[in-house]
DNA sequence: AATAAGCTTTAACAAAAGTTTAACTGTTTT
DNA sequence: AAAACAGTTAAACTTTTGTTAAAGCTTATT
């Protein structure tokens, strides 16, 4: 992820820097509050951590400007000082997505970081409505299903199907998994329809084509790959 | 997953924690009440399990600081002694999440932890999905195995069984241990299919390369060291 | 309400894949 | 060197998967 960390002690901000770059993130640097304003507005970073005690523009303007003058959508994390707790119900009002009290543990830091980073995913993909692999495409709005810009009549239960199987691509999916998300059947009393509806899967999707979307995992499940 | 054991009978104690770590988990020791409340507010473990009945501070006390003092999220599994039906309901007042009475199957610890690190792991994906030891890769989600990069094909009981011995990386797995765990037999002796898929495997991971990643330790088992 | 069309499920069987047994060979320990 | 332990192989056996057709449901339409 690209994180922007606004925070004028050189030590501490070059203490998040090396923790987030160990866990493969790309960190850039603003050390007063002027700076990191023209940084996250020209540039939409995927969390910004902004402290608040800083030089010039402090840390609640800076979130204030940038989410209530410049709509920037990706999250705000503030850093306050221990017990200041007006800051922090301020920091919250004008839009900061979350809060942490110095000091703290690097590992609070990422947890946090990485709460905020699932938030934000999930209305990407709430949002998201095609899922593909290969030359295959799903469309979830309009439940249209295309192979090779070919489209594909399918029934609601292979829809499903084939849904579940590529919302878990690249992951074996089990026959307790179909059941359960496909079929909503909690026991399994000996049916074997997955099988059959795996079949006319196939028969609709991978039997003209050589290249074979769902692969079989004798004793485990389904797969389909990218 | 990481696992805190607040327990003072000491062999109660490492009972837990090896069958623990054979499944692959990580399990931290507290041999009376107040270690485990440093250790359970300091560092977030994935689950708590507490004895209810130890000097100093009991498990009932410690639960309860954890809980409300702390506010720990983690799930807390409590330890009671046979009967004490009071302790149970003040223990689950508390803020106690499941509990088990003494004296316990191990299976049955196992299956309410799980439960429980289900119930907690709704939201955070904390599954870990690769296994590794040398030059060989286990991918858990899509099932596939790499030696050096170059893809083999495990038949379901081949892959159990190289992910048990992986699982306990280091340490020596024995005969019985991979009946009960990779093939679900509790009783058995003289069938000696264990050396056949051990064969199977080494066929198939172990033959083509001079460095050899599973080792015959005569009279105890099998491992797989780093 | 009856009909028809389309979809879903069951069931039977065939084929494929995987598992287990057992006899034999080789290796290590006593 | 004998005894105990481990490894290999192939055939017998079991389980799992794929396919098909018919029966059972639903839904829309008359």
């Amino acid at each position: 992820m690209k994180i922007l960390v606004v925070e004028d002690e050189q030590n501490v901000s070059s203490f998040i820097k090396r923790g987030l770059e160990e866990q493969g993130h790309q960190v850039t640097q603003a050390f007063d509050g002027l700076t990191g304003l023209k940084l996250a507005k020209d540039d939409e970073f995927d969390i910004n951590i902004l402290d608040v005690v800083m030089p010039g523009m402090n840390g609640i303007d800076l979130c204030d400007e940038l989410k209530n003058k410049y709509y920037i959508t990706s999250p705000i994390l503030m850093l306050t000082a221990l017990g200041s707790t007006e800051d922090i119900v301020i920091g919250l009002e004008t839009g900061a997505d979350d809060y942490l009290t110095k000091p703290f543990k690097f590992k609070e830091l990422l947890a946090r970081i990485n709460a905020l980073s699932r938030r934000g995913n999930e209305n990407e993909k709430s949002t998201k409505s095609m899922l593909q692999v290969k030359d295959l495409e799903m469309n979830l709005n309009s439940k249209e299903v295309f192979r090779n810009g070919k489209e594909i009549e399918l029934t609601a239960r292979e829809f499903r199907l084939l849904e579940y199987l590529l919302i878990n691509k690249n992951r074996v999916v089990s026959r307790t998994a179909l059941l359960e998300n496909v079929w909503e059947i909690d026991f399994d009393l000996g049916t074997n329809i997955i099988d059959v509806y795996i079949s006319y899967l196939r028969n609709k999707i991978d039997r003209d084509y050589p290249l074979k979307i769902i692969k079989t995992v004798v004793g485990m499940g389904y797969i389909i790959k990218d």
